[in-house]
DNA sequence: CCTTAAGTGAGAACGGTTCTCACTTAACGA
DNA sequence: TCGTTAAGTGAGAACCGTTCTCACTTAAGG
């Protein structure tokens, strides 16, 4: 059993099951969805079964190796996280590639919530653009 | 039927379930669900159906009367949303007291991706908080 | 090793949301 | 003020991503 793929579950457990699942994430350029996770895996025998597919998302998401980065149609789309520190997601809406971006949540914002009596815990903050790969094939918003 | 309900449905059209959807909307203080609206509506009789409130929230959202604010258990938060331009929302985890907030993807954020090849098209950020009236409350994030 | 708590898998269940379809009606133009 | 028609309505079924159940297996620590 690969150490690497150990350390990604962090005080989860490891199984076959669950190395093949991170092997499959690692596969992925940019963000992708359960089911298309469980579709690459399937592709191989003793393909894991959807349960553990959810249960290893949940677990590698816990121990901070993949991030949820949004969501597609109705599911939600995951990306393997390897930045540390607090950031957040630039997610290229042709490709789903994934890169990260410091957050742009600064004093002054915390400053503006302050006056409005709010303290601020957490925030959500997602981008979307196209990458130089997209854009270099002439990807446009009105063909998807 | 009401001029203001209305105006809410901008280029959509009025009818008595939507009118009644538009005051029950404005019966929230902050956040909602589709089910919590819906659960308001039926203190009256003729409550509109479930699919016709899921319908309106869409048309309501179209024409800017309500923004999605986040989530709650799988389902989405709606709240009622009377600023002008470009903002975001801050919610507050207490109550769902919800309030707007100024942009804060600013030009170093943008200048940041472009060094990434991206071209940023749009973000969604989402702040959350405890407001004054929950602090007072004492509210503490272990209670939930 | 031994123990045990965690993981697995097939399938059912769940729940938010959307769809279907026959019926009604708001909106607009003549 | 009608007549036309596309939009809205409602009950219920369908959808579908995700979680749960339960019996079985197994990784991990002592």
């Amino acid at each position: 059993m690969a150490r690497d793929a150990r350390a990604a579950y962090g005080a989860h457990r490891m199984s076959p099951q669950r190395e093949r699942i991170v092997h499959a994430v690692e596969s992925f350029d940019g963000a992708f969805t359960a089911e298309e996770l469980a579709q690459t895996l399937s592709a191989h025998p003793d393909t894991p079964g959807q349960a553990t597919v959810y249960r290893a998302l949940t677990a590698l998401e816990e121990s901070g190796f993949v991030a949820r980065v949004g969501e597609r149609d109705g599911a939600v789309l995951y990306a393997r996280c390897d930045t540390d520190g607090h950031h957040h997601h630039l997610v290229c809406i042709g490709c789903g590639h994934v890169s990260a971006v410091s957050c742009p949540v600064d004093e002054s914002v915390i400053r503006a919530a302050a006056r409005q009596r709010f303290v601020i815990t957490h925030h959500e903050v997602t981008l979307y653009g196209v990458c130089r790969s997209c854009l270099a094939a002439g990807w446009t918003h009105e063909a998807h």
